[in-house]
DNA sequence: CCGGATCCTCGGTGATACTG
DNA sequence: CAGTATCACCGAGGATCCGG
């Protein structure tokens, strides 16, 4: 049954298995965000084929990592959606989108930002410890999408959607990587231009306090 | 320069692309064990095929995963080691070995248990806050190899070898699991012979609470 | 329009053999 | 010991087509 096994009785081999194939770990990603209808993923994985897609759903099917489900009349349409089991890949996927945001220098021409890929980052730099005490609500526009999160009491609700009573509004490109890794401060990018906001200015220094992407650590030549 | 990219600017992607190719995360868990030759790698790694690891060692020496060292005279042999960057994986690998580790049934004929994947095992389920107030050293006999862990104030030590001061000595196959997993009790497992100690038997018992494999959620049907 | 299935090409993977 | 070379194959990528 197992596409290609690894050969060893181990937890790491069973996980590659299970969810190491291509785009497997992106559509769980996607998914971690909440259901989704087979168009919403392709929309959410620019290049997927869709024979890989129905593959990689089918598959996941069977391990039950994902459910497949039918939604009640008058929608009538097919929604893919994580099983309990599936659900607590959470703290894996936000693992490896942590050490792999690190990597991630300027964003390449064909690189696009996806609105669940944006959510999962907020969610994946989050440092519970770097907010508490703070309460705040920031709607976030990038491109051509739009998200919110919400802190309170050292805990984050981001998902997509504006935020009507939003403390701070933040506009911005991809620019709002080098805020979170630190690379440049938060009066020098509103100063720039690159980021704008609408509210407490300071608001953005605690966002770039609280959704932390760390350095990469530098080469040791030799 | 990237083998085949996913086109978004998104951690989870970046993460994909440098260590989502087949086998190269269980070359980086080898690796998290300590530094190693490239025989010892294909060792560890049952049936990979030779110009695999070649291919995923370069790759990852490239991306600064790993790094490549020529041991001092009178060696002079070639040993693969983690960058640092390399290392922060740690934390991701341990949590898709723990989330993987769900998963594992009874072994296949042809699945092996190897030194490394036993290693990482323990360090994947070990829960620090069960082991508070716990000081003991174990010596683990599995198979045809010898591994050791030492757990001191919450923090574990495991490693390769034997443990010549070790306060329990434990005798016994793949059947580790199931106690790991609480399928079948410290008692049960030494009545049965699946599981021979040497030392206190109720050190036993702390071992299975100490490394835990929680049990997989129950699939809901329908 | 949604949810795929089908066909074809290409490159990575796997297995084996061989070499410095 | 530490790889490179060769080759068969299968899954990924890309496009198109089809039923509801």
């Amino acid at each position: 049954m197992v596409r290609r096994a690894y050969g060893q009785y181990c937890g790491l081999s069973r996980a590659m298995e299970l969810v190491g194939e291509r785009w497997a770990l992106l559509i769980v990603r996607d998914l971690l965000v909440g259901p989704k209808r087979f168009t919403d993923l392709r929309r959410g994985l620019p290049g997927i084929p869709t024979n890989i897609l129905s593959a990689r759903l089918r598959e996941l099917e069977e391990t039950g990592i994902v459910r497949r489900r039918v939604l009640p009349r008058p929608a009538g349409s097919i929604v893919y959606e994580l099983t309990e089991h599936g659900g607590e890949l959470e703290e894996t996927v936000l693992s490896l989108a942590r050490w792999g945001a690190r990597s991630l220098g300027d964003p390449g021409p064909a690189e696009v930002i996806t609105v669940d890929s944006m959510i999962m980052a907020l969610r994946s730099t989050f440092r519970p410890d770097a907010a508490v005490g703070l309460r705040a609500g920031y709607e976030l526009r990038l491109g051509d999408f739009v998200i919110h999160a919400r802190i309170e009491d050292g805990t984050l609700a981001a998902g997509e959607g504006p935020l009507p009573d939003a403390d701070l509004v933040v506009e911005s490109g991809p620019a709002l990587r080098p805020l979170m890794a630190g690379e440049v401060g938060p009066d020098e990018a509103m100063a720039t231009g690159a980021v704008r906001v609408t509210g407490d200015p300071a608001l953005l220094a605690r966002f770039a306090e609280v959704f932390r992407i760390p350095p990469r650590p530098r080469v040791r030549s030799a």
